[in-house]
DNA sequence: TACTCGCGTCGAAGCGCTTCGATTGAGAAG
DNA sequence: CTTCTCAATCGAAGCGCTTCGACGCGAGTA
């Protein structure tokens, strides 16, 4: 490999010239730049990661730590849900590209990784996704002195930077939208409790947004808890349209549930939207895979994760002070929600 | 952040003696390594990745590259399965770890990506996921002199390590395991056609394993393809089903298609197992999440990523050359397939 | 007793880069 | 014509670690 003495020696000029012609950090004739980086092309060098990260202590890498948990057996754990994780890696890893930054991958199951990659400088910055509402990790984070992004909305924010979306908003704006249409008895189809449980909190905000909202649109508000089983799925359904005053509108924050939430929905000979309105609230090809194009209050995951990964860089130049950036909620009707029948 | 110096003061020792304790390479004496044990714990020395980087050649890290193309508008593209990737992931990051690497996540997306990695040692080894029949990127692998690991399996490897799973092996079991239930007419419902297009080939060796078995078993073997999408699904299944030689079993590789593949059943009246036997070839979780639990035959994605790993560094110790290594199919019945009722 | 051997430790060199003065020469200012 | 300024470049130090050769010393050998 070559070295940057060796460009230096090919282009008849000091190994400080071409660092800084790499830099950009002192000024340099168009004749000597030009002759630099004819050698660099020549030689096709790259700077030894090593070396500069020793030298300037930058290494140009963020580390992601994921939510990769893996049972005893070691297979994936069902309450991660992967498709999620994957969209925020999709936001994340191509923005920091753009920005001039590798990502390093490390997951929760690995205690040490914290410690090891900001005691070992192995990365400049840290995102760390799917944070709860009390979080063990943060203390850590924040002594590490390494500048973090949070994906997600910790009670104590340790006075790092988060991001998110805004769930509460996106509970009001889907009881907003039935109420609009003339519902007036409203179901969640939520996630399982161990979610709510594990107190992630974005459940749980969603939750008081369609609350707040469903009171003061004059909505009759219950709630249901599935997991993604056919059968739970069933009870949850059931619970939501049985009795005497069955609502008349679906808000589903389960996507693991949806396609059985569908399924079930029609083998109880409901037709969507026609008998039974239904509003999503999931990653947008989730809602347009479904059996039927679900109107839906997109999670942008892939936003959410790319915002993570401009934070985090202008955090390290000294751009951004810590703070918490919620993305908004929007409603993409795809015509699985209409009128409610006339009561 | 404490440096191997500072160690070294605290126990009394020099910075070479500490180092030397740290990768035992040479013999040190109890005591000595004690005292400079403590050391390390009560100063919470890590050790700087870039300057062992640089003096000693070696990141401890391996790149991963997975296939996270995105469209136009930077979403994700449909033809890649988040799934799958994700599942290889769950296997190489524990696994990498497990022996002491971290792994730097590397975009397909990112054509410079490969060149800036090898050529600026920010990894040890690289792990290439998704290699197609007739790889672009193998060439410019095999140049850099970086040792790889590819998980699929290419015409030319270019001298590198291969692993993938026996897509092959996999078709034959299927038909062997229907033909043995007395089925003489199997359709595969398979991926879309741009998938065969990429020419990926597992899908070719899958239909391979298909056809060969199909014909020493005497079974008459038919093929449609088909995307997630409900309509095709319904074409390609009513291709199999209609006529009047009606498949009697469905070999379904094609884990997107999969529930509107067994709705689309489902709707035509038939039951499974009782009047259409149905195989999968997915992922474990995939074939069990589905409305009727699927037989299948279980793509070990997971297992195949922990392989590359353990392949990975094995290599990199010397103690493994290139090579090329099948995982074996094994099926799973989970109740989806029955005998065939009497012609 | 003299000599060798090897264990345990140290010192120093060097990995490839960045960065901070210092230096040079050319043009502006006086 | 001298002095000052500033743009352009160089040299050297140093980032924190690994590793090689050297060295001291006690034990084994002759």
């Amino acid at each position: 490999m070559a070295t940057i003495e060796d460009v230096a020696r090919a282009a008849g000029v000091s190994a400080s010239t071409v660092s800084y012609v790499l830099s950009g950090k002192r000024t340099i004739s168009a004749a000597t730049r030009a002759r630099v980086e004819r050698a660099i092309a020549e030689l096709e060098y790259h700077p030894h990661a090593g070396a500069r990260a020793l030298a300037s202590s930058r290494t140009d890498v963020l580390a992601l730590v994921v939510p990769l948990r893996l049972d005893a057996d070691a297979s994936l754990r069902g309450d991660v849900d992967v498709n999620v994780i994957m969209q925020f890696v999709a936001g994340i890893v191509p923005r920091a590209r753009a920005l001039g930054y590798d990502v390093l991958l490390l997951t929760d199951d690995d205690p040490t990784a914290l410690r090891r990659v900001s005691g070992g400088a192995s990365a400049d910055a840290l995102i760390v996704m799917d944070v709860e509402s009390e979080d063990d990790r943060l203390p850590a984070v924040a002594r590490s002195r390494t500048p973090a992004i949070l994906i997600g909305m910790p009670d104590d924010p340790h006075g790092l930077s988060c991001v998110d979306f805004d769930f509460d908003g996106a509970g009001r704006l889907a009881v907003r939208h039935l109420a609009g249409l003339g519902h007036r008895r409203v179901a969640l189809v939520g996630p399982p409790d161990v979610v709510l449980e594990r107190h992630t909190s974005y459940a749980d905000r969603m939750l008081h947004g369609l609350r707040t909202q469903s009171r003061s649109s004059g909505v009759d508000f219950r709630l249901t808890l599935t997991t993604a089983r056919r059968d739970a799925v069933a009870a949850a359904v059931s619970e939501a349209l049985d009795g005497e005053a069955p609502a008349t509108a679906l808000v589903v924050h389960n996507e693991a549930a949806l396609p059985a939430v569908l399924d079930v929905v029609r083998a109880r000979g409901l037709r969507v939207p026609d008998d039974l309105s239904v509003v999503a609230v999931c990653p947008q090809n989730i809602a347009e895979q479904q059996a039927v194009p679900l109107t839906s209050i997109d999670i942008p995951a892939q936003h959410i994760g790319a915002t993570a990964a401009e934070m985090a860089v202008a955090t390290l130049r000294g751009e951004l002070e810590p703070h918490t950036r919620l993305v908004r909620a929007t409603l993409t009707d795809r015509g699985s929600t209409a009128a409610a029948a006339a009561a």
